[in-house]
DNA sequence: AAATCCCCTGCAATCGTTTGCAGCTAACCA
DNA sequence: TGGTTAGCTGCAAACGATTGCAGGGGATTT
């Protein structure tokens, strides 16, 4: 980036003005001459002049840059999240800085780290599954950094937070299958250390509850992933010969489960029902389609950022900041895998 | 980001010194005395001091920030090149600004500019469907930004590039099926105006030319998404009854016409095999699971980063450079879905 | 005791841009 | 014609850090 850039003292040489006055000819300064403003504005298009944005944020104190930690990219949930972030951010002039945690709590510190020497206007983060605590984040909160948590929040830390509601998308999507007749419901969970995992399991609970079927605990299971939904599926329903549905904590176990499902000869819907949770591209690849819960990752993302922005707009008023919880609704998508014919 | 951010002058002024005696005790500079650094250092600690990269990027007019224009971040491959992107950034010092051109020629040449304006020390691209032409790269070339493309290249535009071995993949993923005794291999196809499509294209017609089987040009068929192959495939197999394998340019497209072929009372992979290309986490859950190519995104990330860094190092030497092309090798990754039982 | 030298530290300029204030020129009015 | 005013433009400092050069002060040497 050496050598062939044009600064505003460069058009002002050239011209025999002086630098400030190539500065607010450029930004239309009431106090600059038509004719100048002409001419400066003519040689600056001519040679390609773009402010410095380095100079100006090293002169502004602000970089218009966002920071963002997340734990991995690979996720869908998470890339549709940084989608909906950088079409908001963009909108309004900010770029993004991506870093990623890998769910480590050292590498999340290090992040932290980064972003405050590149002193970023603000920071959204999802926390890695490590996280207990937040030192890190209090520094840059001392340093009047706004942070906004989304998806993965940390409790105990006064900001602002944008959550999915999974309590709200289980309930919903127990109940569908309860209307659809199926009674003996599974439910392959999350890690109750986690408060996703937690708001999921009550959602289902209370689904069940609230329909006047028995809760029993021996049908929660943790189990978040492929691999073990595939092995551990079959064993759970030989034992409970009369469960009909599965309600997983994500689309990918819930594949796991069906797959196991149909390795026992059964039918799905038609003997077992599937419901997954997040609404992957995946479960509309599966055979059946996969009913799942849409968590609206590019909605998080829209909403987590304009709490920042707004935050930003309105200035240096960190301390006496009532912080915000958005809730995200989540969308039942219902498809082959919980439709009986 | 005002207020109570630690400045050298802050340091200075508390220990009664000058900024530059602080900084040069920071960096343990020859010339200080060891009590002063000892101080100096100490009372940093103490205060948190962390040096504004801003400030160090006016001055040194580098930024150590790399910018990645990409397509689509939702896409699984893109979002694994941004994982092996910054795992190299990241051990050499360096962040990563990222861009989605959302396939848009407009919305890429704004992001340049962006890029431009931050003054990016370097930048990796992979170009949107629409691009044709390649000013606005010519345009950062000019200001000495390097860089290197990946995947989608531009030909016609000097620049380190790494690609991936589309031809050699798509050769092997042929061969595979004919070894396996398929014989009238099926070629859904990506678009001919991209060199991703003509070079899978060329390995397909090649591994059966290799093979003493006939080339049908009927058996080549443009088609690259789930949607359309669910449409399509069934009318060929229909009308071309002798079909007994397909090969799809991607996997989305493999798994429509995985869909379709079953919808048809045929057996994967008895009566029809079925290969993908890009190997997705999706192929793993399909039912039979999907064969595929894999074509090593993070490395593709990680080995044009290596480009970039190694072209950043190098320094000023933008016009005598010749540019460089890695490829990336791809791997035949075998599943249920081309093996008879 | 004067001269020399070595350590250590500070001054000031620089990167690119902005902005409060001062100053210059020309025109207008009395 | 002298003074006032309006309309433009330039000076200089500032953001935070670095660095070539100069200089101060103490110790050592002759």
């Amino acid at each position: 980036m050496s050598g062939t850039n044009v600064t505003i003292k460069d058009i002002a040489r050239k011209l025999g003005v002086s630098p400030s006055t190539v500065s607010r000819a450029l930004k239309d300064h009431p106090e600059i001459s038509p004719k100048t403003k002409k001419v400066v504005t003519e040689l600056a298009n001519l040679l390609g002049y773009k402010p410095n944005e380095i100079a100006l944020s090293l002169r502004s104190k602000r970089t218009k840059v966002i920071g963002l930690i997340i734990p991995e990219i690979v996720h869908h949930f998470f890339s549709s999240v940084i989608s909906g972030i950088e079409e908001i951010a963009i909108e309004e002039g900010y770029n993004v800085m991506i870093f990623q945690s890998n769910e480590s709590y050292t590498r999340e510190v290090l992040n932290t780290q980064s972003l405050y020497a590149n002193r970023v206007d603000g920071l959204l983060v999802s926390l890695a599954k490590e996280t207990k605590n937040y030192e890190h984040f209090r520094n840059l909160q001392k340093h009047e950094v706004p942070i906004v948590f989304f998806d993965r929040i940390l409790e105990g830390l006064k900001t602002d937070r944008v959550i999915v509601d999974d309590y709200g998308g289980a309930f919903e999507a127990v109940e569908h299958l309860i209307f659809s007749g199926y009674k003996k419901i599974l439910h392959l969970s999350g890690s109750r250390d986690l408060l996703i995992g937690r708001n999921r399991i009550n959602g289902y609970k209370d689904a069940l509850d609230d329909n006047g079927l028995e809760v029993d605990e021996n049908l929660v299971v943790p189990c978040d992933n492929y691999e073990s939904a595939m092995q551990i599926t079959g064993d759970i329903i030989d034992r409970h010969s009369d469960i009909d549905a599965i309600f997983a904590v994500n689309d990918f176990t819930a594949i796991g489960a069906m797959k196991a499902v149909k390795q026992k000869g059964k039918k799905v819907p038609d003997d077992i029902a599937i419901m997954g949770f997040t609404n992957n591209v995946s479960s509309t690849l599966t055979d059946p389609t996969l009913s799942s819960v849409d968590q609206h990752g590019t909605e998080v993302g829209k909403e987590a950022t304009r709490l920042l922005l707004k935050r930003l707009k309105e200035g240096e008023l960190t301390e006496n900041h009532t912080p915000q919880t958005r809730v995200v609704r989540t969308d039942l998508v219902v498809r082959e895998s919980t439709t009986r014919k």
